[in-house]
DNA sequence: TCGTTATTTAGAAAATTATCTAATTATTTA
DNA sequence: TAAATAATTAGATAATTTTCTAAATAACGA
């Protein structure tokens, strides 16, 4: 799992306004896109890095692709986010 | 607090080693330059991003200057990825 | 099958970011 | 005070990223 590219994916706004949106429900390209004000190719570019880092599955069904979050690959953020809390003067 | 401009100073790899080094101990700018390979400008402008993101704290001392991390915005970016984990099919 | 809808792919322009060398500023020390 | 050291600022270039419009692909429904 390539982590560099969780944390470039989290580094833009719209990314991350994308993963709130699916943190409550599974949705379409669409209806994602329907958020924003960008472009849908572009949307459509924001879901493929966060395709890519693993930070979502994409499923299609019919005519329609669901998009859901997986917050699987967040777990190795998150260790790496609490061992720089516990620093240095870590004496007693 | 601009937390974008935190998630945008992890999303770059160089700056997330310069926090590993810190973990363990203050250094100086010229004692983190020298764990990379890149020009001590860059790493200048890498410190320079950390600072504005209030991720790292510059001190000088004399003709030094003393960088320390600073975790308390971390809390942010870790209450959020937790906000992640806690999603939907959350029944009972 | 044809037109419509959903979405992506292609290709390009604009904006941002990373990096370099050279020059500058500030401090120390001989 | 002059030379050496530490670090930044300036300015330029290269690389990456974001965004757009137009075109392509796939599935649906009349």
């Amino acid at each position: 799992m390539k982590m560099n590219l969780v944390y470039k994916a989290l580094a833009d706004a719209t990314r991350r306004d994308i993963l709130n949106l699916l943190k409550n429900k599974d949705l379409t390209a669409g209806e994602i896109a329907d958020h924003f004000r960008i472009s849908k190719p572009s949307i459509s570019h924001h879901l493929n890095l966060l395709k890519q880092a693993d930070l979502v599955h994409a499923e299609k069904r019919g005519q329609y692709i669901y998009y859901s979050i997986n917050t699987t690959v967040l777990q190795d953020v998150l260790t790496w986010l609490l061992s720089l809390q516990g620093k240095k003067g870590e004496k007693e």
